[in-house]
DNA sequence: TGTACATCAGTGAACGCGCGTTCACTGATGTAC
DNA sequence: TGTACATCAGTGAACGCGCGTTCACTGATGTAC
């Protein structure tokens, strides 16, 4: 009941949200360009004005997906005081809710790397969203962000959640019959992470 | 200058060899029959009589997989004494070597968890894997395996190593200008998650 | 305000390709006597 | 030891399909006068 617009509008817009549904509902390697096009309501020729391949496509959704994953972390981390341990754990709860929430697009933002290795934007965006763990470290410790120690540091917190993350859209928490506490399991992580004995 | 047998000997096994180097070379999702099949020297025909299909073969080389990374966890743990924290970082060390070393094998293993959800045999694979690690701490702490502060532990160390697996065969530790020493890494991380205070 | 025309968004049909899989077959092997 | 025959491993050609992409086109829109 639509009406037939033979404008779309905002067709880009449009195919990638039409992407990002067809990433999470099928995962990435089944996006294909006619489902997306039919998704948006437009002809399979359509997308090939605003993308110059199905590749470009796909990273368009990871992009959008980056830059929702940091905005996530960064209102996780704005409940609790900069530097805190219940900041670093608030960081690390909506790195794994991300994941599993958005499974799909969670996994294309960290498979694209092969195929767009050093993809300069996308390089930019990952290192945006790992600047908001650097931030609260270097400010516990009062260091730099770009301090080796604040970097090690910082790694080894992204190291357990992107695990947890992993193990948990992978299903294999659920399939060794363990049942956690996601925030149990997050703050003692960041607790013994960020101790210094 | 082969002899040209029309008997292969042992064709299943060739066939998931020459898979497994593909997988390795180009990614699971990448590997065609055509390419498998030439590799092992038959028809695009031959595999059929093996594998019911293409997903049979990817098992396979999933499930030889496992079986060569719970023997390469099994052989870092036994360099040190039952439930040592030495020999929890040795195992730790061996997962991520073997992730790094067989990238393709390793995203295999992983990967097939949607499509082959509860495949019993690869469950089992997986279990058997993760008992290297619970037999340690088990012995470690004195309670059963079972247990689920075990269980937890175990998890706990399993998704450290896990995630840094995953960070290291993306590039996401070289796109963050991160330079590391695995093994000091992998004994922080044992230390910091075996201490009981 | 109305008309003429350039611009550009999206169409529809078709393409070529590579892939997984099937099927009737043929060549090799092992066994019974 | 030699022959006849059943068994089975692997062949080769073909299939159908779905996909990414192209191209000449047409319908809508905005702007100049």
């Amino acid at each position: 009941m639509k009406k037939q617009r033979y404008h779309h509008g905002d067709l880009r817009a449009g195919l990638t949200e039409a992407a990002r549904l067809l990433v999470e509902e099928r995962g990435p390697e089944r996006l294909t360009m006619s489902l997306a096009s039919r998704a948006a309501g437009v002809s399979t020729a359509a997308p090939y004005r605003y993308f110059a391949d199905r590749d470009e496509l796909l990273n368009a959704v990871a992009l959008e997906g980056m830059e929702r994953q940091r905005e996530a972390l960064e209102a996780g981390g704005a409940l609790h005081p900069l530097g805190s341990e219940a900041a670093v754990t608030a960081i690390g709860l909506a790195y794994v809710n991300f994941a599993t929430r958005e499974r799909g697009v969670f996994r294309l933002m960290f498979s694209l790397t092969r195929t767009h290795a050093q993809h300069p934007e996308m390089l930019q965006k990952g290192s945006d969203t790992f600047d908001v763990l650097l931030r609260n470290l270097a400010h516990r410790y009062a260091l730099p962000m770009d301090d080796p120690a604040i970097l090690a540091r910082g790694l080894k917190l992204w190291t357990f959640v992107h695990g947890l993350s992993f193990l948990l859209i992978d299903d294999k928490v659920s399939a060794m019959s363990i049942s956690l506490d996601l925030h149990d399991t997050l703050a003692d992580a960041a607790r013994r992470f960020l101790r210094d004995d």
